[in-house]
DNA sequence: ACTATATTGCTAACATATTAGTGATAATTG
DNA sequence: CAATTATCACTAATATGTTAGCAATATAGT
């Protein structure tokens, strides 16, 4: 026996990648009482303003089910709120509160500094080949590839 | 108000590049009833034969506390088993069972399929220079990295 | 209009992540 | 040798991930 597999494991060298830049705004995130998930929630809105759950959830990797949660959370914490769309009373709209856009206001130049102390230690090159090589594949994110198919 | 933050959001970047690779894996996990956790355990065993749970919560990223659980599943599934370490009796040691090792010799050839269909769909290059530029990361991955003064 | 289907957000149940803390043992120090 | 500290695996509590499925609403086709 003593099977090996040939291939490296790609989406665990990703996790580990981003495990070590994460560390470092972790102690940020901490210090402003916010998990990991929430924080993405708010700075996506930050950006994009008004956001749809269903948006929310295929921008920030977050699964519907855990979105229910963390948004009732947000809410309790008066960083977001929820309109109802006008026209489909299926749909809402989230966005953040008054406390929710000086929560943001406070944390981005402390993110920004980190950012730029990374960019400090590992050296610019690194930084942009990595950039680069992400970019040139998210823009091919929706080539079609093929299953293999499994044994019934 | 309305800041938004300059830099891009480089973790959740690496999130949905590996969301998009596992996706193309998920359904060989599914088929065999692994989830992802179990199947980068027992991949990980199967390069390294006896692994300590610290080593394998390392090289895994996967915490401590949710590997008891993780391991005492795979224990019941009979494709690990544990053993103490003769000197140290904090310590143990995990290993594949002999069914554990029929799995991972079942997998193996569907898994280093689906990577020749990736690579055949995005085009080698592109795989190529993701790796390189992951690789030159993780070779300083242990760079100091200076950490902001978070008020007090 | 009417039916069938799709979409949206939600809940339930279980698995895993996260953080803090525990008991047992080992290594270190005085 | 005794006392302190560190390490290791584990547990507890809570948050989130994962999968399946539901009710309400919207859309498409007849």
């Amino acid at each position: 026996m003593k099977t090996k597999i040939q291939n490296r494991n790609l989406p665990l060298l990703l996790s580990q990648m981003r495990e070590i830049i994460i560390s470092h705004f972790r102690p940020i995130l901490n210090y402003f009482g916010l998990t990991e998930q929430q924080w993405r929630i708010l700075r996506e809105l930050a950006d994009t303003e008004k956001m749809e759950p269903r948006e929310i959830c295929q921008s920030c990797q977050i699964l519907s089910p855990s979105m229910a949660g963390i948004l009732k959370r947000l809410e309790e914490m008066d960083v977001v709120f929820r309109e109802t769309v006008p026209g489909d009373k299926r749909r809402v709209s989230i966005s953040l509160t008054a406390k929710g856009q000086k929560l943001i206001a406070e944390m981005a130049p402390l993110v920004q500094r980190q950012y730029e102390l990374l960019e400090e230690a590992y050296g610019k090159d690194l930084i942009v080949q990595l950039y680069q090589a992400l970019d040139a594949f998210m823009l091919q994110k929706d080539t079609v590839v093929k299953r293999i198919d499994l044994p019934t």
